[in-house]
DNA sequence: TGAAATGTTGGGGCG
DNA sequence: ACGCCCCAACATTTC
């Protein structure tokens, strides 16, 4: 009988698995298997590892009530995949094409020793078919989008989930190392698919008024499961193509729409690495690769660990470091903090958010920082820059959200919440913050750095 | 997936 | 009745 690696990678699921179908096909035997690459490891952060092989343990669970089991093995792959394609007589190794850089090498690599057959399912369409006429690939989002929804959509149906595996041959391999389960994200699929469920029931149908409002848990909190392929995109835009024919009423509808452009936007950035890799080195776009940015180790400090002066971004600066994550109306205004009220360089703000987020994907971060910085494809002009007070009063209007992650201001009274350094002696003493002393002043003015942005920006 | 500056309009107070 | 001013509300332009 034949025998094939499922070698996973970010497809960490049983469910709507084309890798694992294409390696079942024919009967054959399936070795599931994971690379500890030391190459991946060491630039994965904590909280990814974490969540990665909490999520690998679920998996040999689920495997092993089928009747198969999870092996590991530690090493360069191409060494590893070699060494097991001798030992267990394998005919050939099935994975999902990843498409960042460093995967692309590492598979042309593999590919030129092993027979390494990739299938898709990263994405719904894969980075080179959706491009223009001639062939070049697009750099603005709402033409992408469009050629993306011409083209075939995916199929309504999902891979189902195999009754019974072959049993592998029994070989040597690593032992997982032990994790806790990641806070707010407990890995399995079950949990994401009970996240989808619980998401499509409602919050799909709010999501366009919802899922900018920062007090409220208006999105569906899937990015860590997709980052991993706990569960598949397939079925995440079916989910929201169902909902878009099933929506009650127009707003309804907008709301399913919008969130299938939101997942549409994960396949524009990872179209941008695929065809721009260079945008993990510098700017996209060539005109903005010389912004006189400020080397301030200080603001840079205040900005990661919350000690800005500004409500909203210190609430989101912390609800990142201590959760792993951070809603997504809070990133894009804490990146406008960063790269225009501090003037601090995108990639430092790039940095950080990948090595605290527990759904960092270098395609996406990247896209989301040059997207808020002005100098990526399709970017936020220049000029646009948020008023942290104004965005804090508009989405999070009562200061819940602040005050959850900025415990110092929880007595503040809500017409202060988002600009405590207005308040006289007496109210700071009432709400038992001092400004300065449990809370600190804005380590900037916003009107004057403002100004200092647009004209850095303009130089 | 902004915000600020500037322009326009129209109602009300007032002489 | 009229002109003038003020200013809020809204619209448009600019960054």
């Amino acid at each position: 009988m034949s025998i094939n690696v499922w070698w996973i990678r970010r497809d960490l699921r049983l469910q709507d698995n084309q890798a694992l179908q294409a390696a079942r096909s024919g009967g054959a035997a399936v070795l599931p298997l994971f690379i500890l690459d030391p190459i991946l490891l060491k630039n994965s952060a904590e909280n990814r590892r974490t969540f990665l092989f909490s999520s690998l343990n679920s998996l040999d669970e689920e495997l092993r009530r089928r009747g198969s089991r999870l092996f590991v093995r530690k090493g360069k792959p191409l060494q590893v995949l070699t060494e097991l394609v001798r030992e267990i007589n394998a005919s050939a190794i099935y994975a999902e094409e990843d498409y960042s850089p460093y995967a692309r090498r590492r598979d042309a690599e593999i590919s030129r020793h092993l027979p390494l057959r990739l299938t898709g399912g990263v994405t719904i369409h894969h980075p080179s078919a959706v491009v223009r006429a001639d062939g070049s690939p697009y750099t603005v989002f709402t033409p992408f989008s469009k050629a993306w929804k011409s083209l075939p959509a995916p199929s309504r149906s999902l891979i189902s989930i195999p009754e019974v595996f072959v049993p592998p041959p029994e070989i040597d391999g690593e032992h997982l190392p032990v994790v806790s389960q990641p806070t707010g994200f407990p890995a399995s699929e079950q949990e994401a698919q009970r996240r989808l469920q619980a998401f499509a029931e409602n919050l799909i149908y709010t999501y366009q008024e919802n899922r900018n409002r920062l007090d409220f848990d208006g999105t569906s909190r899937l990015s860590p499961y997709l980052r991993f392929g706990l569960i598949s995109i397939r079925q995440l835009v079916n989910t929201s193509v169902k909902a878009i024919e099933n929506a009650p009423d127009s707003v309804a509808q907008k709301s399913a729409e919008t969130w299938l452009n939101e997942l549409i936007w994960r396949e524009f950035y990872m179209a941008i690495l695929y065809h721009f890799p260079y945008v993990l080195r510098t700017a996209f776009n060539a005109s903005m690769r010389n912004i006189p940015w400020r080397e301030n180790q200080e603001d840079l400090r205040a900005w990661q660990e919350g000690h800005t002066g500004y409500p909203v971004v210190d609430a989101a600066m912390r609800q990142l470091k201590q959760t792993g994550w951070m809603h997504n109306r809070a990133r894009m205004i804490v990146a406008s903090f960063l790269t225009k009220d501090l003037l601090i360089n995108w990639q430092e703000g790039e940095r950080w958010f990948m090595h605290w987020l527990v759904d960092g994907d270098p395609a996406a971060n990247n896209g989301g920082w040059q997207w808020a910085a002005g100098v990526g494809t399709d970017a936020a002009p220049y000029f646009r820059i948020f008023n942290p007070v104004l965005q804090g009063k508009k989405f999070d209007p009562e200061g819940a959200y602040v005050r959850r992650w900025v415990p110092e201001l929880a007595h503040v009274p809500n017409d202060s919440i988002h600009e405590p350094w207005l308040m006289s002696a007496d109210q700071q003493r009432a709400a038992s913050c001092q400004i300065g002393v449990d809370y600190p002043a804005p380590i900037v003015n916003h009107r004057q750095a403002r100004e200092r942005a647009l004209s850095a920006y303009r130089r």
